[in-house]
DNA sequence: TTCTTTCTTGCAACTCAGTTGCAGATTTGC
DNA sequence: GCAAATCTGCAACTGAGTTGCAAGAAAGAA
């Protein structure tokens, strides 16, 4: 875990700092993606400081290591990048009773087609809807 | 345009005042989905106290007559949902050099396949990329 | 190893958009 | 026109993200 995260850092060429390690290994262990105060508290007490998330996670998101998650109001959401294609990560589904939001890593989806002179970089997929918890209670 | 909007309010039960008309009046007008601080800027002097704006919107959201679009960061952004599909709304296009926002209305996609249990209410695309205009010089 | 440069961290203070409580004003059905 | 139910605006607040700055740590050079 701890020895993933520090390739992943050398694959970026960042520098290897606990907070950074932290939060990637952190990131590694989670189902789904994070705000930057649920990473502090999956690391625990041994936190780093929440401007040094902050700043990580902004750094992390330019060399393409994590990016956000477009799930919800007022709070980014963070996931890390590696494991999704290059244009098109996978859908992320949030259930409207239990407010979970669980990534869709089997599901796939072909890419809109752009009207001309659009170039695209990356799509994401966003779903609202019942999980099957809920859905069998009501 | 302000008929439309009393016919909306109309449809959905709900009382038809001078905020909720000019709310529903500005959105008509946008081409793409607006911040709660865009809103007032369209309606201009005679724009509502921002919150009844924030309130009224809540308030359509729940009735289905607008609904957010997951865009950027720190804003929410609301766009008339009259103009959706009931289950899919046309994918936004986010341009990452001029970041403005546009929709594309005339592409579809189809929808996610769900794992077995869960139910869609609703399915949104975000495509993040180069606009035509931006393309063109660099 | 030690030094030096460059980058990173933590603190504190700040911003911005969204949110809530409350009293007065409006709308609607009767 | 009246009463009940809603809606509005103000002001004060919250919470997450953001910035400036000085101290601390990593990486490469000597």
């Amino acid at each position: 875990m701890r020895n993933k995260a520090i390739d992943i850092l050398q694959a970026a060429k960042l520098r290897q700092t606990e907070p950074r390690i932290a939060i990637i290994s952190a990131m590694m262990t989670s189902e789904h993606p994070l705000t930057q105060e649920q990473i502090a508290e999956q690391i625990g007490t041994a936190a780093p400081n929440k401007t040094t998330i902050y700043r990580n996670l902004m750094h992390l998101a330019e060399k393409n290591v994590v990016h956000e998650a477009y799930i919800e109001e007022r709070s980014q959401y963070f996931e890390l990048a590696h494991q999704c294609g290059k244009v098109q990560c996978h859908p992320h589904f949030t259930c409207s009773r239990c407010h979970e939001t669980s990534c869709l890593t089997g599901a796939s989806a072909p890419l809109v087609t752009l009207p001309s002179g659009f170039s695209m970089q990356r799509q994401q997929i966003r779903i609202e809807g019942v999980c099957d918890k809920c859905g069998q209670t009501g």
